[in-house]
DNA sequence: CTGGATCCTCGCGGATACTG
DNA sequence: CAGTATCCGCGAGGATCCAG
């Protein structure tokens, strides 16, 4: 997967793109906290503060510069509601819920392991 | 999943360890190069200059710094052939491969929405 | 309440050189 | 070839202030 070395073939350069963009998503979204936000975000449709406060240890800008990025790559909707305070709420696309499907991989595999884990961090610090 | 707030409770504290114990691998394994190497290796077991240039565009540096964290976390195994030149050789262990699984399933959905996210990007940069 | 902008710091991460 | 150590620049990311 992802990026399979260049081959100067003649005319795989739209392949080559397409590997290379795949690279650039994987960074985008292989990230920690885009992962979390869209395991917490979940089915669910939450505000700014409440997904904030949800994922807990998450500064202000780190939020909102990862939930641009998601929203740019289609993962997450973000509706405003001209109201006064503003109440803008985020929830996962179709692709977001997607990928959360996997990521719900990535954290029950966490879990099954935390015990070989933690076992195997304690062998190799003798 | 991954920290769930405090609950102030009396006796879930192994609880609240555990799941700071969670986010703490979380944070280990949910970041680029780690996911790549894992991906990467896959069933093969590979020389250090045999997957630094499989993966491509990772540093030296890099690569040591998160394969040290991935054999202390338990995920790759670690043989030295004690030659001359030394000839060292890495492979998942069997917690790596079921982590390997669900990378799969994230480079899998990373093909499948490259069209989608390609086409939501260009929406976005208006 | 949400989000942008600004400042500032610290640690990621690259380049290089040196051991075994 | 594999690994560690050192130097160092630059950008991630926190804190804060201001606007809508």
């Amino acid at each position: 997967m992802v990026t399979k070395q260049f081959s100067g073939s003649p005319d795989d350069a739209d392949l080559m793109r397409a590997d290379s963009l795949a690279r650039e998503i994987f960074s985008d979204v292989a990230n920690k906290w885009a992962l979390l936000i869209i395991e917490f975000l979940g089915e669910r449709t939450l505000r700014f503060s409440e997904l904030r406060n949800e994922i807990g240890g998450i500064s202000h800008k780190m939020l909102t510069q990862n939930l641009r990025m998601l929203e740019r790559n289609g993962l997450v909707g973000r509706t405003v509601h001209p109201t006064v305070p503003p109440r803008v709420e985020y929830t996962l696309t179709e692709p977001g819920r997607a990928l959360r499907a996997t990521i719900d991989g990535l954290c029950d595999w966490t879990h099954r392991y935390l015990g070989h884990i933690e076992a195997s961090r304690s062998r190799f610090d003798d």
